[in-house]
DNA sequence: GATTCTCCATACGGTTGCGTATGGTGTCAC
DNA sequence: GTGACACCATACGCAACCGTATGGAGAATC
């Protein structure tokens, strides 16, 4: 009989997510791919709303920490590291673009999943809008161009999601060039 | 008795995917909604999937005559028709922000409404990249400009659904200035 | 006013999924 | 080996929804 740990019902929840979003996260279906009965399931998770809320949360920690950790110790020059953000990323990762287009495409019906979006989206542009100031630019500009960036951001997710060819690195160069003019 | 013409239904539909998405595009619940029961959906649709196309298609015949044929012929100059495409699009219009990321959701989990999504997208960048064309950006970085553009207008879409704060005109004139640059 | 056609209500069977209740199986502690 | 505990299977009731079958109401046609 196989048994798993909480652990591993949100890793294959996870993947269930990847491929087919929030709707994809029914506990039967779900109990059948890891090949267990839903009795497994409810031993773990009060209900169908508590995996979902577990799997928010895990979106919504490493979200923000794993990138920003990563970025902020890579290089003295700040626009090396804003440049190395771009590039990270926009790097095609089809797990990273499904949970995000996935999480994104929730909020749209869901408040608490729209507050942990909105969350995770001020965390990410303060930290953006920070490396422009260190750059030079200021305050106001800043603020803009970290939102712009941010939109590209959102739009490449999206667009690669429905099929579109992936943005390269020359386009995410000239981008970040475009962004870090002083003006 | 309540007798509804098959274009009410579509209407109704239409309503009804800003609020939910596709998951909201359930037969009972429409009936429901638009205050008759499923026989008469089951009368003008062969079934449930036969209306996801239908407003599939029709979102693809707007999706982009609509906007192009406004902007064609509205200033002999390209660049300010580029200006007023930008607003145009980056206008914040709850019912389009929801169709346009409802639809992209949806393409994410269906093959068909991927293709539609790609064609649309196809037609829109072509739109785009033949203003900057006309502008004078020479043909490999105007299809780069072109495809940045589009990425923040889904970015400014998805990135408004979420609750995030609207792009504001001075973005947006800032965004098509840095387009229009010769270089 | 009988016929016909359009549109719809109702009833039905079937599927999928949620959540609960209950008991069973394996694994430790001792 | 006997509790105690963690984990799971099974069975059940319930709800939502799909699609079909069938007949009825109303308007139009003649």
């Amino acid at each position: 009989m196989r048994k798993l740990s909480r652990h591993e019902w949100i890793a294959g929840s996870f993947e269930a997510f990847c491929e087919g979003g929030v709707d994809a996260l029914r506990v039967e279906p779900l109990a059948k791919r890891l090949g267990v009965t839903k009795g497994s399931f409810y031993h773990h998770f009060a209900n169908r709303r508590a995996l979902h809320m577990e799997l928010l949360g895990e979106w919504e920690r490493l979200g923000t920490s794993q990138i920003i950790d990563d970025i902020s110790d890579s290089s003295p020059d700040a626009s090396d590291r804003l440049r190395k953000l771009a590039h990270e990323t926009m790097r095609s990762d089809p797990f990273v673009d499904a949970i995000e287009t996935g999480v994104r495409s929730w909020a749209a019906t869901d408040r608490e999943v729209s507050a942990a979006v909105a969350r995770v989206d001020e965390r990410r542009l303060a930290f953006a809008e920070a490396l422009l100031r260190e750059i030079g630019i200021p305050r106001a500009l800043a603020k803009r161009r970290s939102m712009l960036l941010y939109r590209v951001l959102i739009g490449e997710f999206m667009w690669r999601t429905a099929g579109g060819p992936i943005m390269s690195a020359r386009e995410i160069d000239e981008f970040v060039d475009h962004l870090i003019v002083p003006r």
